[in-house]
DNA sequence: TACAATGACACA
DNA sequence: TACGTGTGTCATTGTA
């Protein structure tokens, strides 16, 4: 990369030695790309936004962003309208040291919004950029779909920035970016809405190498596994079903008085039931679990096994993993509560079983970390209850809990902590509720405020400040007229009223997890950055998140190394998410060849994953 | 014919 | 009374 031999050299390389931080300091820099070709834009700025010298153009954008990037101490926080669009443009050329901090506008945009009463209006930069100048705001382009086998993608890729014709694209994005700087700066909390930025800029970078790299996939494994499950594959196309899958489905026909049936249509399950004399209300796995009738376990086999024939069978395979390693795409901020969401192939979806067929390069290892009840550990740092934290501070939460409260009975305890968290209040659950509110004031107090919030309207908070969405208008509406008639509505207005409080109060305790998995993440990839690798381009990476689960594909000899920054990455998130907190986020680790095995792990201890 | 709603089940 | 939150994807079914 540096110090290459072309004529180009000299202007590649300008902006680096010009700008050493003796000279002149560039905290940030903001970031351009030729709409075609390789070149680009650049201009220094300070940390607030100022910018520092003239704009610097450069013929190659790449090269010139890595030389930045090694200028000491830590290279600059890049700023750009959105990561998705041009970091994932960057990355099949940048040299093997990433960039290594972001600012993303289009990330950033929603979360200073909803923090100014403004949720969910245009986020592009582009409509950042008319809200500051009082001009009409576009609205934003819809998302285009994940391009696995699209045919016409990046050609006709729309630029999604949406600045008007003639806007100099570098000057719209430096003033944004100063504007959401001074913007940030005047939150309730400059600092936490700093770093949620940050760690939603991070997530943008995580999310776009994760969606290049891709997690390792084994044809042959996954075939092997199909090939139990459902039998040989059908030579005739997707059209026909795997013998395991026809043999069942003839199989339940017979059982169900010999009519041909698609057990694909809930209606004629349910019709051919009611004529055997089972009357169902749906089709649903737990209810047939409850019929005693010979075509009940028939139809639970079958919707088990053409789930994952439909779901992640061979036509799954061929339109999502390329190479060796399915690479789906993340989407950053999908989620209203911070979790992200994905695009193509059910990536946050992918079935236990299923994840034998991730399998660890020739040499190399998966490290498999999950956050062991996350939830209600961040509710006992929420709320500092010295009870929760009490419980919260041995290995096993649920178990200290009994302990404090429930006679050592782990699995009430955690039901009626989950129920509590959830807004479940029903049947059993609801005295365990009780019992909680009883031991555990602090932390049922916080949870039944954020409910209260909810049900009259109000919108609550994450740790870091992430915003609930308002109600909408409807509810509004039904829960005004409701107030000012008692009439039929009433019902309906309670039960959305209701329904709304169950929302904000899973809200605080979701959304602040996630708050915490991000930071974790983001540690977790400089600390990954570190980690000495003897051959340049066999170094650990990130290929798979999953809310309070992440998987790293490293080389064997470094998985020690790995696991040594996963837990060094949980405990630096803990401090930057909630300050001196006694509470312990324990990061379960295994190393295994495949994600299954690693998943597996020990499996001595009750699985307790949310 | 194309799109939207529904039902079901996968994940945390 | 009785109610757990948040997602994505598929096939079927209903509507424009």
């Amino acid at each position: 990369m540096a110090g290459q031999q072309d004529d180009r050299t000299a202007e590649r390389l300008a902006p680096a030695p010009a700008m050493t931080p003796e000279s002149a300091p560039a905290a940030r820099v903001a970031v351009v790309a030729d709409p075609d070709g390789r070149g680009g834009s650049l201009q220094p700025l300070t940390e607030g936004g100022t910018p520092l010298g003239a704009p610097l153009r450069v013929r190659d954008l790449v090269a010139a962003m890595a030389a930045w990037e090694e200028v000491p101490p830590a290279g600059p926080r890049w700023v750009w309208a959105a990561t998705d669009e041009l970091y994932s443009r960057l990355l099949p050329d940048l040299p093997e040291r990433r960039l290594a901090r972001c600012h993303d506008v289009k990330l950033v945009e929603p979360l200073l919004l909803a923090q100014e009463d403004r949720y969910g209006e245009p986020r592009s930069l582009g409509a950042a950029w008319a809200r500051l100048h009082g001009q009409p705001v576009p609205a934003d382009l819809p998302e285009g779909p994940a391009a696995a086998d699209s045919d016409q993608d990046s050609l006709f890729a729309p630029d999604r920035s949406r600045l008007p014709p003639g806007t100099d694209p570098l000057t719209a994005l430096v003033a944004v970016h100063a504007e959401q700087q001074r913007r940030i700066a005047a939150t309730a909390d400059p600092a936490r809405t700093r770093l949620l930025c940050a760690a939603e800029s991070a997530g943008g970078l995580i999310a776009a190498e994760m969606g290049h790299d891709g997690l390792p996939w084994s044809a042959e494994a996954h075939d092997a596994l199909l090939v139990e499950l459902l039998g040989p594959r059908p030579r005739g196309g997707s059209q026909q079903q795997p013998p395991k899958l026809a043999a069942l489905v003839a199989e339940l026909q017979q059982a169900l008085g010999g009519r041909p049936i698609n057990p694909d249509s809930p209606a004629q399950v349910l019709r051919a039931f009611a004529e055997q004399g089972v009357s169902l209300a749906s089709t649903r796995n737990w209810l047939l679990r409850q019929v005693d009738h010979p075509a009940a376990p028939l139809m639970i086999q079958y919707k088990e096994l053409s789930r994952i024939h439909v779901a992640h069978g061979w036509a799954w395979r061929e339109a999502w993993v390329r190479d060796g390693r399915f690479r789906p795409e993340y989407v950053v901020g999908g989620v209203v509560s911070g979790r992200w969401a994905s695009r193509g192939g059910g990536a946050l979806q992918i079935p236990r079983i299923m994840r034998g067929a991730a399998v660890a390069d020739p040499g190399w290892l998966l490290v498999v970390a999950d956050a062991g009840q996350l939830e209600p550990r961040v509710l006992a740092a929420l709320s500092g209850d010295p009870g929760m934290i009490r419980a919260g501070a041995r290995g096993d939460l649920y178990a200290g809990l009994a302990a404090e409260a429930f006679g050592g009975d782990r699995a009430r305890a955690k039901l009626g902590l989950l129920g509590a968290m959830y807004g479940q209040t029903s049947g059993e659950t609801g005295q365990l509720v009780a019992v909680l509110r009883r031991k555990f004031p602090q932390a049922m107090g916080l949870v039944e405020a954020a409910a209260r919030t909810g049900e009259t309207g109000g919108v609550v908070r994450s740790r870091l400040g992430r915003v609930c969405p308002p109600p909408s208008a409807e509810w509004l509406d039904r829960n005004e007229s409701a107030a000012r008639a008692g009439d039929g509505l009433a019902d309906d207005a309670a039960r959305d009223s209701r329904s709304r409080g169950r929302f904000t109060r899973n809200f605080v305790i979701q959304a602040s997890a996630a708050d915490w998995a991000l930071a974790m993440i983001a540690a977790l990839r400089r600390r990954l950055a570190l980690i000495p690798s003897e051959v340049p381009g066999d170094r650990p990476r990130l290929v798979f998140f999953q809310h309070d689960e992440v998987v790293v594909h490293t080389p064997a000899q470094l998985a020690d190394a790995v696991r040594e920054a996963v837990s060094a990455a949980g405990e630096e998130a803990r401090r930057l998410v909630f300050g001196d907190t006694p509470v312990h986020f324990p990061l379960d680790t295994h190393v295994a060849a495949t994600y299954l095995d690693a998943k597996e792990g020990t499996d001595d201890e009750p699985e307790d994953e949310d």
